[in-house]
RNA sequence: GGUGGCGUGUCCGAGCGGCCUAAGGAGCACGCCUCGAAAGCGUGUGUGGGAGAAAUCCCACCGUGGGUUCAAAUCCCACCGCCACCGCCA
């Protein structure tokens, strides 16, 4: 959520934020007026309250008659208490209500738009000319099939639509880019994490999962669960109500998990294949830092992101992503789009965001230094998602006879050279 | 799943209806002492919110949420978590 005091002081500046995220700058003034009402009924409350506890003493030290006088208006006294307390705690949750609705502050530097308003920041690599090599790319679903180890029919017959199977070496090729992941984030001073991935509510609300991404989360009703769509929601949520130490910070994580998405009002794109599916594994990197270097830190995990990406030797493109196409939490977010040939076009496979003070306020993460305790900052970034990374993999390292060629940097992990048809 | 015990400040730990504005200890910070340190002595030491130009004052917080009461860390109810034993499973 956002400071109130910076909506009380920057008003124009927070209205202008949700316009050109598509939001609802209303909201703005709705919480104004709710803030409003929220101090006065503050301020009534604390009033009865602080004459309440001045009589309760008295009752206690009086005796007889005279206690029996005091007890007549500090009954009195506890009613209008009461009542007042109630309008305080409404007042309270609806302006909670309409501040957890508010979309985290912008960055100016992002790109104003829509989806297809993005900026292309670089182009790295250069994709292959298959026609010039005298073949025609094959798509990862067809190299899957015939290297066997992408299985999209069972996974269809067994769980549905947006299921597959790895098998062989596509399982183990997970294996192999997971632990180059966690084997080069550890180099890098991540702390590497298995976290849970069911969790509370207040895990999947502080993260911001539950406000316009609520559609894409599943949720396990029976016992009020939710299955994570990403290792960002418990990282995030792994310091939950804690005062780091100042000298902690950067803390950094690298969180492995599977994540879990609904992919509402995606229906009929990306069908085939493992481009767009229900259930993945994903190393995902997690910073916690102070507020002034988290701009820094973004670049950071973005160069960690393209490290990765050149180290499996894919063209790639990095975008900035526009305004209206951020996630609630994010004031900036850069994209990295792998070749895919079969596609001829640029596709996402990581992405880093920067959530500044927004998660950490909902959920309640600070910091103390020497002039007081604030929020941190927190970022977040993909190493690697599996599947859209083997889809890049096969595809652009494919030979002429269906087989594959591992990047150099995962031969030392996988224990072959190339990938043959099976 | 059953039974019993327990959740208090940075930590340990007392309190079990009103002088709780939470004892005591440890830690930490500063000061005194010292050539310097240790010990000792003294002072301070949480979070959130509200009012105010400020000094400052007020309110809330003893696992969480309700309730009883003029008054709740303390009593009642529910939930969550931890520990122990039993049962079941791996």
């Amino acid at each position: 959520m956002i400071d109130l005091k910076v909506l009380r002081e920057e008003a124009e500046a927070v209205r202008n934020s949700q316009r050109v995220r598509g939001e609802d700058p209303e909201l703005v003034d709705q919480l104004l007026a709710a803030d409003d009402l929220r101090r006065n009924a503050i301020v009534e409350f604390e009033k009865y309250r602080a004459e309440q506890n001045i009589l309760s003493k008295a009752v206690g030290a009086a005796k007889g008659d005279e206690k029996s006088a005091l007890l007549e208006n500090a009954k009195e006294l506890a009613a209008k208490v009461k009542s007042t307390d109630a309008i305080r705690a409404e007042a309270e949750v609806n302006t909670q209500k309409i501040l957890l609705k508010i979309s985290n502050l912008i960055d100016s530097n992002a790109p104003v738009g829509g989806e297809a308003d993005f900026v292309v920041l670089e182009e790295i690599g250069t994709p292959r000319d298959f026609a010039a090599e005298g073949f025609e790319a094959k798509d990862h679903v067809e190299l899957g099939k015939i290297l066997k180890a992408i299985d999209t029919e069972r996974g269809a017959k067994v769980s549905g639509a947006r299921f597959y199977y790895l098998t062989g070496m596509g399982a183990l090729l997970e294996f192999a880019l997971v632990n180059y992941a966690i084997s080069s984030a550890t180099k890098a001073g991540f702390i590497p994490v298995i976290p849970p991935v069911l969790v509370k509510p207040a895990a999947m609300e502080g993260t911001g999962f539950l406000g316009q991404a609520a559609e894409n989360v599943f949720h396990l009703e029976e016992d009020d669960f939710y299955l994570v769509g990403t290792s960002e929601v418990p990282l995030a949520a792994y310091h939950m109500d804690e005062i780091l130490d100042e000298s902690s910070l950067p803390l950094r994580y690298a969180g492995y998990s599977s994540c879990f998405r609904r992919e509402a009002g995606t229906y009929g794109k990306d069908t085939r294949g493992i481009i767009r599916v229900h259930q993945f594994d994903k190393v995902e990197m997690f910073s916690f830092c102070k507020l002034e270097d988290a701009a820094a830190e973004h670049q950071r995990l973005l160069q960690w992101e393209k490290d990765f990406l050149n180290a499996m030797e894919i063209p790639f493109r990095v975008i900035d992503v526009a305004s209206g196409d951020l996630g609630s939490s994010a004031i900036r977010k850069f994209d990295c789009e792998a070749w895919i040939p079969t596609q001829g076009t640029y596709r996402e496979v990581t992405s880093t965001s920067n959530c500044t003070e927004f998660q950490a306020r909902r959920l309640n993460i600070r910091y103390k230094d020497a002039t007081g305790t604030k929020s941190v900052a927190t970022l977040n970034g993909t190493l690697v998602a599996i599947p859209r990374m083997i889809v890049a993999i096969l595809e652009n390292h494919q030979n002429a006879d269906g087989s594959v060629n591992v990047p150099l940097a995962l031969r030392p992990f996988l224990g072959v050279d190339t990938l043959l048809p099976a």
